[in-house]
DNA sequence: CGAAAATACGAGCGACCGCTCGTAAAAGTC
DNA sequence: GACTTTTACGAGCGGTCGCTCGTATTTTCG
């Protein structure tokens, strides 16, 4: 029960890799299923064996990387200073690991963008409570918009990041930060 | 040669109005040219009489649009005192109208946002001209960036406002002129 | 009126997609 | 080695989609 077990599981494991190239060459929609197959190197069937259906794939991948996500965020929310942190500092705390893990996963915006919203509510509540945490006299309604709203903003951008040249991605991921302190920066009550 | 063209371009503008009503509903992608069809009263052949494919009917409806939005913001684009209003009005002269059309237009989006860029160059550029106005000492590049960001902001949050019901609508809006003004408030060279 | 052009119809073709199922080889268990 | 379980295969089913085409009707024009 442990060996072939293991080899399940490596399979699994290969067929979310497959998916996720696959994503972000086609698309969600635009990718078939038997092409994550072909491309993990298996048949429609065996696909089929480990997964239910396309969704439960898509499912199965966002979830791994929001994990991945969250490990490599963990610096960035842990740390109790960040409650004291200059914004444009905590900012680049938030932003910079995120267009790291963006610029490795090619792909993983297309489990955003073209479905429901499987990686943002995680991501949302966390920028949440960071900004309850900065922030304690907001009322709860107002924090909520405000990191939806900024999760949207990085959302939006994102694309044009990964997508970019260096020189070029560099530059953007400025704007990007730019926007989000400029956003955050200003009281809300304006 | 009259009298049947007037026939034909009416059946054209009922061909648009079916596709923008069908493609807010289901999106681009999932949106089939028979229910296109079957939604503007005709057969799918009597469509294909009037477009070689689903692709130039989005075409055709995003040139319709952009003509429209065009009209409704030419009284914020056009007016030469653009130079010199303080930056808030200005953001909301630009916005107010392009909430108002995306709230009449639900589905508008959607050729933005599933299909390559063809409403967004429009506006893009006519925000770049607003800028260099505002900001002759501006390189382009920096111009050209700031742009798009600005209207990959704006996109990002439309659908969320386009969504909400009014109460939380206004307070969305509000949020997106604030992120604006906060963006294209700080000096570009942070 | 009669010919030509424009408009209209809708069954259905070919291609693709998500997914199934009958079958069979490996691997684990005793 | 016999039996069960897990893994693997791939042809193909049922369905949808973009689009075509043969045919019929309506309008224009001389």
């Amino acid at each position: 029960m442990v060996k072939r077990q293991a080899r399940g599981r490596q399979r699994i494991a290969e067929i979310l890799d497959a998916a996720l190239v696959q994503f972000a060459e086609t698309g969600y929609d635009k990718t078939s299923t038997n092409a994550i197959a072909a491309r993990a190197g298996m048949s429609p069937g065996s696909l089929y064996q480990y997964f239910p259906n396309k969704e439960a794939i898509a499912d199965a991948l966002s979830q791994r990387l929001l994990d991945e996500l969250r490990e490599a965020h963990a610096t960035a929310f842990d740390d109790t200073a960040v409650t004291e942190l200059p914004l444009p500092d905590l900012v680049s705390r938030v932003v910079d690991p995120l267009v790291f893990f963006h610029v490795a996963n090619p792909g993983a915006k297309v489990l955003i963008g073209e479905r429901g919203q499987p990686l943002h509510t995680g991501v949302t509540d966390r920028v949440a409570a960071l900004l309850r945490a900065r922030s304690p006299e907001l009322p709860d309604d107002d924090v909520r918009r405000s990191s939806t709203v900024a999760v949207q903003i990085v959302a939006a951008l994102m694309g044009g990041i990964v997508a970019a040249p260096e020189p070029e991605r560099a530059a953007l991921v400025h704007e990007l930060k730019r926007a989000l302190t400029g956003y955050l920066g200003t009281p809300a009550g304006l």
